[in-house]
DNA sequence: TAGATTGTTAATCGATTAACAATC
DNA sequence: TAGATTGTTAATCGATTAACAATC
């Protein structure tokens, strides 16, 4: 997506900061516009859509406030506009290429799982210590070593992580260097680094864990 | 807040409600803590343990004070000892049993995840509409006929959902009569459900998503 | 006792919700 | 115009952080 040089009207909202909450409600919210599409909704209502959400009315006007006024007051949200404009401001225009380290259980796992594909995310290539030992279909699998020329010559600027806990921080430092921007850690390590990089933790068994203490 | 009779210390914290968030970071605790037995630490300050876990310090106490008074003044935290009672309030105890429904792609992924059993939680099923056509190793593959019987018979608590978004919210809803109290939900939908079952969502397009938009 | 570090209180910050004026 | 629903402001709620008295 190639950005005009000076910021038309419709970019001003564009670069306003979000807060990290509600850009992932904006996601959420989208996926919720897609269902009402396929039911074939032209126009929903802030309640309406928040239901579907299960979110509250007031929270859902609030978090689409911060990308600019997108609906009309007495009638509601035009379904596809909202989809539109949530598309442009969450990036989804174009296909995001990602990389995937550590190839064992998991990490197989997520090279054969659709769910990125059909959302906008390629994974272009995966990393392991032991390329050779792994199946994954039409995705190349290189050695580590190769990690930082792929990702330099194709401008890869997110990355999956899923090597065991112990090696983590180590690898999440040589993500760093080679230039990526955003890492998902599926490990089980804090990673420590720098602000300009961007993580988020999906740790499954403490989710369990959560989900556990709340059982009793 | 007046209180008109002040609780004993026991009954202060016995069933303390302690925060969501500060639950999850107890178990983010827990696993460092485990680090620096690893290490052989023997006491942890709070400075210590929050750079760990990068928290700040004081979160940390706060967090933690939720629990009782576990440290000593002018010393510190006793790492076994504070890593034991971690273990008491995160129910880590006994070894928790788990089925897992939907066995795609994602859900075999997380059969063969060893990530769990080292954690305390066992998958003790999975079920599957076609169970024939799913190699799970040990873990036997159910048509789902069978889930109501063998939850009741088990006394099962949490489910793992790995179900097409499209076929989640009925299937949830299965899971809640067959008398599941909580769902780690991997499936793209919304679930609507009882206040009385907790649900825990990890939807990994939307993680992407969400680090997708703030590399720019 | 002097130094260190917790546990707790009070101040701050941010996020959610309620209320309503703007306006379709 | 009357009814509906947004966008926004103000009130509320909860979570984080700073500060410090308690105490080891």
């Amino acid at each position: 997506m190639n950005r005009a040089l000076k910021p038309s009207p419709e970019e001003k909202h564009q670069h306003a900061d979000i807060p990290r909450k509600t850009v992932y409600r904006l996601s959420l919210y989208l996926r919720c516009l897609e269902l009402i599409v396929a039911n074939s909704g032209k126009i929903v209502s802030s309640a309406a859509l928040a239901s579907v959400a299960c979110v509250q009315p007031a929270q859902l006007r609030r978090d689409l406030a911060y990308c600019g006024p997108l609906g009309k007051r007495g009638t509601g949200y035009d379904v596809l506009f909202l989809r539109n404009r949530l598309e442009e401001i969450l990036g989804r225009a174009s296909l995001q290429p990602v990389i995937l380290v550590g190839a064992g259980n998991l990490g197989q796992a997520l090279l054969s799982y659709k769910g990125f594909a059909k959302e906008g995310f390629e994974i272009v290539a995966a990393f392991d210590l032991r390329p050779q030992r792994i199946k994954a279909g039409k995705i190349p699998v290189c050695d580590m070593h190769a990690l930082q020329p792929i990702v330099r010559k194709q401008a890869i600027r997110m990355a999956i992580l899923c090597v065991p806990g112990s090696a983590a921080q180590q690898v999440a430092e040589q993500l760093f260097k080679a230039g990526i921007h955003a890492i998902l850690n599926f490990s089980t390590a804090v990673l420590h680094l720098p602000e300009t990089i961007a993580v988020n933790n999906v740790n499954l068994a403490i989710e369990l864990e959560n989900l556990s203490y709340f059982t009793r």
